[in-house]
DNA sequence: GTCTTGGGTTGAAACGACTCAACACGCCTC
DNA sequence: GAGGCGTGTTGAGTCGTTTCAACCCAAGAC
């Protein structure tokens, strides 16, 4: 069976194909009989529009694409979640896209988003430097909200929560259940959440006089905690308290330290990043630092539409939220 | 900047828009210096293709989608991640829609996506009978492959795990520690999976002339098996086991046994079904039913693929793999 | 009886890329 | 010098939809 188009119901119901895409687009402009005649015509063929078609006339698309570093993150599940039914009330369709924490996948989406000419785009950018990629994106009419990005230099609308306070939260925390030395874990200090949680808690750790030791892991889940672990428990002064960068990293973390007998918090205490469900859930339920994750999503969308709206004489917005301390058993134990 | 399409380019270089389309789809067949000419136009010009005229031509995108039950269940962001590479390097494009476990959310997935004319679909249906909606996508011509869902009357390839199996293993080892009193939990019965994981179950039990007790959760994730733990503690007799039809619910289950100080797995085991990476991370690290999902996605794309390849000849296929008992901690204690 | 008015309908012109038969040109062969 | 060959290039036609000026026609105004 060869796709049926308009042409096809056109001629079935007796009429012409302007008139099938009215009852489709305006049906009130269309004659109670006519349309009957028209959609019956639709039902008995079983026609399905084309989209391509429909997008090639107008010029977009209506895919709003979310760019994430990690799918399998619940951090990002939550953000899609949350700017998904704004997307949708707005007629729009979401397209999850996962960079992986890779500028050459990233890279490789953004061109295919590019060409399928998107309404628009949501991105948690890999690193910090990749405003050229975007600018094309704009340069080309296509708007860009940053998500979980700070207000810096960008000509973008953005989302973000204020990652140095976390860092700050965090390591406050850790300062006051009395630890006098450190670890830090968190992915390519490339990433800016990552950079900026880790100034944060540099700060805190300076004012207070503390001994501060940061760790690269590879890649910002569980798999990067664990690994990062090895490498702590190698040193010659084992910190007694670990910040990571996100939950996923502490979860993994947590393993690395009970595997080899590690006891938390006693002997080692944990905080992690985001609060997601998880984190409550785990093996030594995690502290945390909460960040507005579906507020995230359903903001970024917002100006997303706030721009489109506004056309040219919109200016970019800036929102920032504040993170908030979960604290668990996880950091219980006062030394 | 009103988008520049291929004349543009054709007029820069001084060439027709035939040779345009020949330098980017068949560069081969393009004399070097004319290529040459025309690849600086398009990037003077920044001329990037328009894939809504491109697909319009040819007829039929280039997207695969694959529509799951929930993206926040690492579940299917690993079957996901198993499809991915695959057709990647078949030249497709990921689509990821989320159902929700929601009828209606997943009707119009589909239809979007057959307006979309997309490639192939990966869908785990969400209920049994959905099969007049998946049929008529194959009607149209779009292959159409079942993720998780078994050799059942439908005319479609699918990938599956037995889980008629999977319960019975779950339930043999809670039998096995003893357990003379089991529940299960699961979200709608009417999800091919949950059903059949209660029969495994079920069947075991009476073999074995064992009371079972079945709670419907509303739905498969953390809350949903806290929810139902709440309705068992009201039974007058609590059972000593928990067979749980997938991780999260089992994650939930444990919270809400903690909240109540039952104690796992001395006053009430646990299993879960997945093995999801957050199980063994858990409180109490869970035991459970591992699944191989990545390569039921690696696999389920293959299928894909090897339909649109095989056209008209084409047989379905339906691959069964066969899950696997891992037991940890939360079934630890023997009665 | 002519003139408006306006609800319905029409048909052709876009939109941008791809395809393919036709052609142009240089070179070689007989 | 006619014919054949091969390599490059052309341009018109096509995909399916939307849009919009033009048109038709019946009803109401004068």
């Amino acid at each position: 069976m060869t796709t049926t188009s308009m042409k096809d119901v056109a001629r079935a119901a007796g009429v012409s194909v302007g008139t099938v895409s009215n009852v489709l687009n305006r049906p009130e402009a269309v004659a109670e009989e006519t349309r009957r005649r028209v959609q019956t015509a639709i039902a008995k063929l079983g026609y399905v529009r084309n989209d391509s078609a429909r997008q090639l006339r107008a010029g977009r698309s209506r895919n709003v694409a979310i760019v994430v570093l990690d799918v399998a993150n619940p951090f990002f599940t939550d953000v899609v979640r949350g700017a998904e039914p704004l997307v949708d009330s707005a007629g729009g369709v979401v397209t999850v896209c996962d960079s992986g924490e890779d500028v050459h996948r990233e890279q490789r989406h953004l061109e295919i988003l590019e060409e399928q000419r998107v309404l628009g785009l949501l991105i948690t950018p890999v690193d910090g430097s990749s405003s050229e990629r975007l600018e094309r994106l704009t340069a080309h009419d296509i708007p860009v909200v940053l998500v979980d990005r700070g207000a810096g230099q960008h000509p973008h609308c953005s989302v973000a929560v204020d990652d140095v306070y976390g860092g700050r939260t965090a390591a406050a925390h850790l300062v006051e259940r009395g630890h006098t030395s450190i670890a830090f874990i968190g992915g390519p200090i490339a990433i800016p959440q990552v950079g900026d949680r880790l100034a944060g808690c540099r700060a805190v750790c300076e004012e207070a006089g503390i001994h501060l030791e940061a760790f690269t892991s590879v890649s910002l889940n569980v798999a990067g905690g664990r690994e990062a672990i090895e490498q702590m428990l190698g040193l010659p002064e084992v910190p007694t308290a670990v910040f990571c960068a996100n939950d996923l990293v502490a979860l993994g973390a947590l393993q690395g330290l009970t595997m080899h007998g590690v006891k938390v918090p006693e002997e080692c205490a944990i905080i992690g990043y985001d609060d997601i469900d998880f984190a409550a859930a785990a093996a030594v339920p995690l502290s945390s630092v909460r960040q507005p994750r579906s507020q995230l999503g359903r903001t970024a969308a917002q100006l997303l539409f706030d721009e489109i709206a506004e056309g040219e004489d919109h200016t970019h917005r800036n929102v920032v939220f504040q993170p908030e301390l979960v604290a668990r058993a996880s950091t219980a134990a006062a030394l």
